[in-house]
Order: structure tokens, then sequence, then C-alpha cells
DNA sequence: GGTGTGATCGTA
DNA sequence: ACGATCACACCA
């Protein structure tokens, strides 16, 4: 019984940009676990330094160079994975950062997977965390959002018009570009606050 | 509140 | 070598 309408194909065929800032406050949903996403950055393709898709297509990043509307889990740090959407045109190498989620329902599943967090706000404030929450792996890189049993929902709670921004997270290139988005207020945006 | 640093390993 | 990071220590 889903609770909204799943996210099709046409609303990810977008330049990131515009993809990232629609995705605020839609409901990213895997099994029994469903949190609204409140942080987002884009990262766009050959022209953009920053992103994974800027260089040659390889076995990590082949999956940002496929249709739309796919997860991009990658493995960072030695430790981390962090989950994107793939947006824009085939071959684009466009795509999405999930930053931040609200937890609306799988609560309980959640916390064994983030044994650290003290309070329900630090379960999915910052991108690691949330793909660990979500217990999403390079297992799930690839997988088709319009289809599986991974999907984003809209419950009818509208992307906000005026979404605060700032420059992206923990980049030394593309520094530039603010292409950051987040629910303004939300207690569950992640912490530390670039420019 | 803030800043600094170690962990840890696949990818290029 | 270097990360699209996190957690914890330490200082204020």
């Amino acid at each position: 019984m889903p609770d909204g309408d799943v996210l099709g194909r046409d609303f990810y065929a977008r330049p990131a940009p515009v993809v990232a800032r629609q995705l605020l406050n839609k409901v990213m949903v895997h099994g029994e676990l469903a949190a609204r996403i409140v942080e987002t950055e884009a990262y766009g393709g050959a022209d953009d330094p920053a992103s994974h898709g800027h260089r040659r297509k390889t076995e990590r990043n082949g999956v940002m160079f496929g249709p739309p509307g796919h997860l991009y889990v990658y493995f960072t740090y030695g430790m981390h994975y962090c989950a994107c959407v793939v947006t824009g045109e085939e071959d684009e190498s466009s795509a999405v950062l999930i930053r931040a989620a609200e937890p609306v329902r799988g609560i309980e599943q959640m916390r064994p997977r983030r044994a650290k967090a003290r309070a329900d706000r630090d379960l999915l404030n910052g991108p690691a965390k949330f793909a660990q929450a979500f217990g999403l792996t390079t297992d799930h890189d690839g997988l088709d959002l319009c289809s599986d049993t991974i999907r984003i929902e809209s419950d009818g709670v509208a992307a906000p018009k005026r979404p605060a921004s700032s420059t992206r997270v923990g980049l030394t290139k593309g520094t530039k570009a603010r292409w950051r988005w987040f629910v303004r207020h939300s207690d569950f945006v992640s912490p530390g606050r670039p420019s």
C-alpha cells in the first residue's frame, strides 16, 4: 500500500540541479523503510570537475553513464557508501547525491544499523549515514528506481519554492557552484554548513 | 559552540 | 596518493 505516487522516468530525465531541488520533501522507500529527503547535491557530467562523471566511464561510475532513474551507489573513504540518483540524458553522467533525510517509517530497523546515533535526527543526516541506515551498498548499484523495490514517492508535500542553498560539501574541485540544496529549518539536515 | 584528526581501502 | 565521510577528542 504505497502512500504516494512513485516518481517515473520523466522526473529523473531532467538536469541534475532541477531534480535535486524537486527531490526535496519526496519520500524514499526501501521495503519497510521510508524517509523524507531534506538535503541533496547536484553533480554534472563532463563539465563538472567534482563529479564522478567528469572522467571516463569506469566500472565504478558506470551507472552514472546509463539511463536516468537508476541508483548509483559508490564506496568511499575506505569505509562508507553513498547513494545517488542518476539524472538527465543517457551518457550525460549527471546525478543527485542524497545527503540527508527525515525518518518516516522503519526507525526500529534503522537503529541497529546506526548504533552511534543518539537522537532520531542522527540516523540519516549525512550521505553515508543515509546509505547505512537504508542498508544501501554497491550491491544496490544500478537498481532501477522506477521498477525495483527501492523507489521514491511523492506523498503530496511539495518541494520548497525557495530552498536554501550552499556550495557542495567535502570537495577540493568544483567548489564554486552552489549546488547543495536543503529544506530550511529542518532538524534533519547534515551538520556543518559551508557557504 | 567550534576545530582538528585518525580510521580504512578501492580506484585511478 | 586520495577521497561527494564520520566520530571522537579537545578547546572554548
